[in-house]
DNA sequence: ATAAGAATAATACACATTATCATTCATTAA
DNA sequence: TTAATGAATGATAATGTGTATTATTCTTAT
């Protein structure tokens, strides 16, 4: 027996969903086209993000908006939060516990009906400061 | 004296600035030219933009890259929290107490210099529930 | 084997944002 | 006051991310 969200994993389905478990990058649609492309040389662009997409609204990856201007996926679906460097545009996982309790908060206080919450935190990444410091002292 | 980030208050500028600070519904960089357009008809949706940027760089007003495919603007500057309807893309604040101490506990368990966070909580605003009921007794 | 439906790949399209550049405006120094 | 300089603007072109379209290919059920 099969849910309704059930959906087939088509070759391609199963590619993209096992490169991007690969990696803890947060790769954009692009980059998962080019991470794909190398199994699947004769893939379509728009395979993948038709599918990043469904497989985002069947919840078995997350679909980060976070900033800058393209969207980002990960194939951990837990509760967690992200910064992005400022300067590369890096994404990466902090380590922080989900506070899920936020959502009641959330839904006391407005008129909305709450589904959920991210926190983005903005900074600068080791590799630009360092390459910043570096170049300070030419 | 000025400091170097201080910018000309061009007549442009000013009444970007005050027309964005009339609402409170964080309006996209089109809905801006929209508003300022009444005022000064012939300003470019460039100039538009480009000073939606610069004010943002200069901490005057906050860029908001949440969900969606457009970036929006708030001329209220201070932490605060929004939620965002995920059938209409509007944009709320959410009053909730701001949680600075989130950068040091971020700081903490990442190698980041970190910056600042954002909270966006996602949900359905109470026009589009309103909506969806009234579809649903028919 | 045949038919019906789903998924794919190629391509065209939409649209938000940025880049370019000639013109206009503001500021400064003769 | 005027001339020179640099900054800002407005018009337009270009870029790039993402979506829509559609003929073809693949699955599944009969
Ligand atoms: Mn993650
Ligand atoms: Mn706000
Ligand atoms: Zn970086
Ligand atoms: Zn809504």
């Amino acid at each position: 027996m099969q849910s309704q969200s059930d959906i087939r994993l088509t070759p391609q389905r199963q590619v993209i969903l096992e490169e991007l478990a690969k990696v803890k990058t947060h790769p954009t649609a692009n980059e998962v086209y080019d991470m794909v492309r190398k199994r699947l040389p004769r893939i379509g662009l728009g395979t993948v993000y038709r599918n990043l997409e469904l497989m985002a609204d069947n919840g078995m990856i997350l679909k980060l908006e976070v900033g800058g201007s393209q969207k980002r996926f990960d194939a951990t679906t837990d509760l967690h939060y992200h910064i992005r460097c400022t300067r590369c545009g890096k994404v990466d996982d902090i380590e922080l516990g989900a506070m899920p309790q936020l959502d009641q908060l959330a839904a006391d206080t407005s008129d909305y009906q709450v589904l959920g919450h991210h926190i983005e935190f903005s900074g600068i990444c080791k590799t630009c400061a360092d390459n910043q410091a570096e170049s300070a002292t030419n």
